[in-house]
DNA sequence: CGACTGTTTTTTCAT
DNA sequence: AAAACAGTCG
């Protein structure tokens, strides 16, 4: 049995009876496999059939992953609820649409989409995005969402300049409603209501599944915790896995106290920690360790090494990026010379444009590289943007931001005209997309009306095409003769951009291939709609599962999250990029983490790199090293050493931090340290960050440095009371008053 | 209306 | 450095 092959703890974990269970488990140590033998173990232990099990993983490719190596352990086994909490919240959602009054097909709206919305709705609204920044309030309106607030609570509750905020916030839900659309947090939130509302359809769920196994817990917002309360059976039949040291999503909303609390709100749960990291050479997991160990609030677990010995993580110092990009490129080229695969091999950096130059390096020494930039690159083009809105209007006829998007493109003589009066009609609910142009095509003449009636003919037809099955292959294959788009992109391309987006459009083409014609397993679907949404909610290729080629990949280290390899590359260990440097708060405990996160992913050799100048952002710094590299122990590494310029903001800020908090594990005791560590991350985390602090503004303050200057703005709370101050000497700077050293004059 | 030019802004991470 | 934007001209 496979109970055999794993060790006590790990055993414990699988076949605990009854109950809530929480496993704390650190880097490499083998928690896909707990996940997935404790899966295998209750469907024998009980003989539930596969559907009475929800898994839900963190990405898509984790989901496959999972399911990958189930089929290699038991080839019968297929579980078929094994997904992301929102890829499991849309499956439900359109099993529910009829009750929920929405079509089967919903679009899902992204990132961009969004936040084009709202830019619109801005335009339309005459509000300035001087005024209301468009990313600003996306942001504002998620974390309503993520709390639970609708729209007439936000108005209801908010004064003073967020109420014009919140006043949008429901002209935007009216937009999203009125074009039969869904974004992401929506997804999840109209699922938890209607759960909440319809005890129907809430035992249906819990009725269905017995046990519900929950990954990378560490990183679920407070809506995803409230639907995993809804579908299970009193918090009884749950099973959370995580490591609050690698909780890297914060940004997003995700909440560390919720694995940390995990003990105290699901009552009776038994917890298992997990020590040995079986991944990593020891050097490495020495390193690993010693450096996350200077976090300033975790658990205090020991990651154990299995004394596996290697080299030393090795550190270099490098020019510009440029030469961190060839350095990386002749490393990879002498391991591979001594054995080493291509994609045996990953570079990771903190943001994506950094990619750059390890492309160029690459392709001049010859070495296959696959970016899973495809975030960045390939479903951010325009064309493979504008095609897929092609499919959308025609899988949802009330999609009105894809028909914006495609109005006029190609050209097809419908300009700023046109736009404004497709806009004066689209507020009107119910109507299709051909029925606007058909309107359209009234208030128009001459050309643009035939082109309108044109355009509207094919709307239809493309969206009978859907609905009698026809897959994205052959729908795309439509529009593009249809609009001639083939043509006018490679018409219109004038310089290196041209054969690169006639390939893009045949890469599109080849992954749509896969969601053939006729309707599929799932018979409530239409294939486009499945392909739509694969596309929507993991922007990477579909398909393609298996087999990887020989390539080195270049990843982002939150793309890494959940892979390892026995050769990484963490390249930019320097500060400004990792901690990265940014006009908001910066959370420098997660960076940490993130740094954590990049080395562990590294099973036989580490390789870390900074620079002494690099260009970014169109300028040229002269950045220092990572501040991370000092919880590194020397005896760990070998290569360069870093320097630390004496008078560095860091040092300083450092020594003023707050001393380090470390709590005991969580099984010695039990109930205290579960509360102060709650009290951390709540403190730091208090998600309205826009907490004002009026009785700020206008004093006069003076810095050490800067000398005199006034307060214009300050919000945040204690330790994080933030404030803009304008210096007399040196303009506005934004100063945690914790560490600012102010003096408040008068 | 749309092509072209100069100007400005904006840069994390991502389901 | 690149992309989005605004304004001008045919």
């Amino acid at each position: 049995m496979i109970l055999e092959e794993l060790n006590p703890a790990q055993q414990e974990a699988v076949s605990h009876e009854g109950g809530p269970l929480l496993v704390l488990a650190p880097a490499g140590s083998g928690k896909t496999r707990v996940v997935i033998a404790r899966l295998l173990y209750l469907l024998d232990r009980y003989g539930w059939s596969e559907d009475r099990l929800l898994v839900v993983t963190f990405t898509r490719k984790a989901a496959r992953e999972l399911l990958h190596r189930i089929s290699r352990l038991r080839p019968s086994s297929r579980p078929s609820w094994v997904g992301t909490f929102h890829s499991v919240a849309a499956r439900m959602l359109r099993q529910q649409a009829e009750r929920l009054d929405l079509p089967r097909e919903f679009t899902i709206v992204d990132g961009p989409d969004q936040l084009q919305m709202i830019r619109d709705l801005l335009g339309r609204q005459g509000v300035s995005d001087k005024e209301v920044d468009p990313k600003k309030l996306a942001g504002r309106i998620g974390k309503w969402k993520s709390a639970g607030v609708d729209p007439v609570e936000a108005i209801r509750t908010t004064f003073g300049p967020f109420r014009v905020q919140a006043e949008l916030y429901a002209a935007y839900q009216d937009n999203l409603a009125l074009q039969k659309a869904l974004d992401f947090d929506d997804l999840l939130l109209t699922l938890v209501r209607c759960l909440e509302q319809d005890p129907e359809v809430r035992e249906t769920y819990q009725r269905q599944f017995e046990h519900i196994l929950v990954d990378e817990y560490q990183d679920t917002n407070p809506l995803q915790e409230r639907l995993l309360r809804l579908l299970s059976r009193d918090r009884q039949n749950v099973t959370v896995v995580g490591d609050d040291d690698q909780s890297i999503y914060r940004f997003r909303g995700a909440e560390v106290g919720h694995i940390l609390s995990f003990p105290k709100e699901y009552p009776g749960a038994r917890q298992v920690v997990l020590t040995v990291n079986y991944r990593s050479t020891r050097p490495i997991v020495t390193a690993a360790s010693s450096m996350i160990s200077s976090a300033l609030a975790r658990y205090r677990k020991d990651m154990v090494s299995t004394g596996r010995p290697g080299e030393p993580v090795f550190l270099k110092k490098l020019d510009s990026e440029w030469a961190e990009a060839r350095f990386v490129a002749r490393t990879i080229q002498e391991k591979v010379e001594r054995g080493a695969m291509f994609r045996d091999q990953v570079v990771l950096f903190r943001m994506n444009v950094q990619a750059q130059p390890f492309i160029r390096a690459f392709a001049e020494a010859g070495i296959p590289f696959q970016t899973r930039g495809a975030v960045q690159g390939f479903f951010n083009r325009r064309e493979i943007r504008d095609l897929l809105a092609y499919l959308r209007v025609s899988a949802n006829p009330f999609d009105r931001i894809s028909l914006g998007r495609i109005l006029n493109v190609p050209p097809r003589g419908m300009g700023e005209k046109a736009r404004e009066r497709l806009d004066q009609q689209a507020g009107n609910p119910g109507l299709s997309s051909w029925e606007l142009l058909e309107r359209l095509s009234l208030e128009l003449s001459g050309k643009a009306r035939e082109s309108a009636r044109a355009f509207a003919n094919d709307l239809e037809e493309a969206s009978r095409m859907v609905r009698r099955g026809d897959g994205p292959f052959s729908l795309l294959q439509f529009w593009l003769s249809r609009t001639g788009y083939e043509q006018w992109v490679s018409e219109g391309e004038s310089g290196e951009e041209g054969p690169g987006r006639e390939e893009n459009l045949k890469e599109l083409l080849r992954m749509s291939e896969r969601f053939g014609d006729g309707i599929g397993e799932l018979t409530d679907r239409t294939p486009t709609g499945v392909f739509l949404e694969e596309l929507a909610l993991s922007q990477e290729d579909p398909g393609e599962a298996g087999e990887s080629p020989d390539r080195v990949s270049l990843l982002t280290i939150h793309q890494a999250k959940g892979l390892e390899f026995p050769h990484v590359y963490l390249a930019g260990a320097e500060e400004d990029i990792l901690p990265m440097k940014s006009r908001d708060k910066v959370d420098v405990e997660e960076e940490r983490r993130l740094f954590y996160v990049a080395m562990t992913r590294a099973r036989d050799s580490l390789a870390i790199t900074w620079c002494l100048t690099r260009q970014l952002f169109g300028r040229t710094e002269s950045p220092r090293p990572s501040r991370f590299l000092r919880d590194i122990p020397p005896e760990a590494v070998q290569g360069d050493r870093p320097v630390f310029r004496p008078e560095t903001p860091v040092s300083r800020q450092t020594s003023e931090l707050p001393p380090r908090k470390v709590f005991p594990p969580p099984s010695l005791a039990p109930s205290r340290p579960a509360t102060s560590l709650r009290s951390v991350p709540e403190k730091r985390t208090s998600p309205p960050t826009e907490v004002l602090r009026p009785e700020w503004i206008g004093k006069t303050v003076v810095h050490p440095r800067f000398g005199r200057g006034r307060v214009e703005e300050a919000h945040g709370e204690g330790g994080d009371l933030e404030l803009s101050i304008r210096f007399e000497s040196s303009g506005v700077r934004r100063l945690l008053e914790r560490f600012a050293n102010l003096q408040v004059d008068g």
